[in-house]
DNA sequence: CTAATTTTAATTGTGCACAATTAAATAGTA
DNA sequence: TACTATTTAATTGTGCACAATTAAAATTAG
């Protein structure tokens, strides 16, 4: 390729990584509307309904978020009685968040979002689990890279 | 897959998506720190590196922003003397966006970075090229079903 | 030509996202 | 033991991102 031509926004890999995220996150958000919950909200649930509970760092590493974006987001949450949140007796360090009984019920309600969700997608199963696989490929050599800087 | 699996985050494209643009834009930080600016005001370049000037609507068009996040974004980047904005004498509603010198000279210190960037993926060519075009009809399937909701 | 409609940005309010700093608890060490 | 270093969250400050509303200008319809 040209060296003008990688200065495009067309052919840029990250502007395409970008804004289809972003649109995909828009989908999700009439789904998400029943449960009154976000995007990133709906993540950190994914990860309690898998383990619960789980600390701040955990659920962080799992998300690839800092405290500085969970701590708000998960007040938020507990606010709206999702999710609680309490100190580790062993290691008083640690915040443990743990689903609320609403928190668990949220499940039956968000388990047909997934499919719904690839309703809207016209892509057969081979294309988004190849898909899946470049990006998580990206996603590590990413975080290899931006360790150490 | 199974239903249960669907609800694991190991298992959401969505996820995938959205942890790798965000590890992706982390290593843009570097690149731009000698600029003095973030990714999106990266892209706000980018566009206008190829067509100055552009009026907001064109530029929320290209980038898929509305003026919701592209008025203070502008206002900042004229701060910095990397743009100006002015309406148009033709029609007094659109407010057009040019770029300064400062902002033209940018090109050329911006032009390493998509090379440096892609240093940074252990991926090749063909590769890149397959992604992206899967993310763009994922991007534009994406948009189809979400303007009428 | 006037009134209703549409287009265009700006504004308001909420919620991430993240770098940098702070503070408390724990672990490691001389 | 006391002293240092590390780990863990919270906090602070800045900058997107977007839905909903507002306001001005331009277009369209009657």
């Amino acid at each position: 390729m040209m060296a003008e031509d990688k200065m495009k926004l067309e052919n840029q890999i990250c502007f395409s990584l970008y804004a289809t995220t972003r649109e995909m996150t828009k989908l999700y958000r009439p789904l998400l509307a029943d449960l009154n919950i976000t995007y990133p909200q709906y993540l950190v649930l994914l990860a309690l309904w898998e383990t619960s509970p789980l600390s701040v760092k955990e659920l962080g590493e799992r998300l690839y978020l800092d405290s500085g974006t969970l701590t708000p987001m998960l007040k938020r949450m507990e606010k709206e009685n999702l999710i609680e949140r309490y100190r580790s007796k062993e290691d008083e360090r640690r915040v443990l968040v743990g689903l609320t009984e609403e928190g668990r019920k949220a499940e039956e309600k968000a388990a047909c979002i997934p499919d719904l969700l690839l309703d809207n997608i016209d892509m057969n199963e081979e294309e988004i689990l190849n898909l899946k696989h470049t990006l998580n490929r990206m996603l590590e050599g990413a975080r290899q890279k931006g360790e150490h800087q």
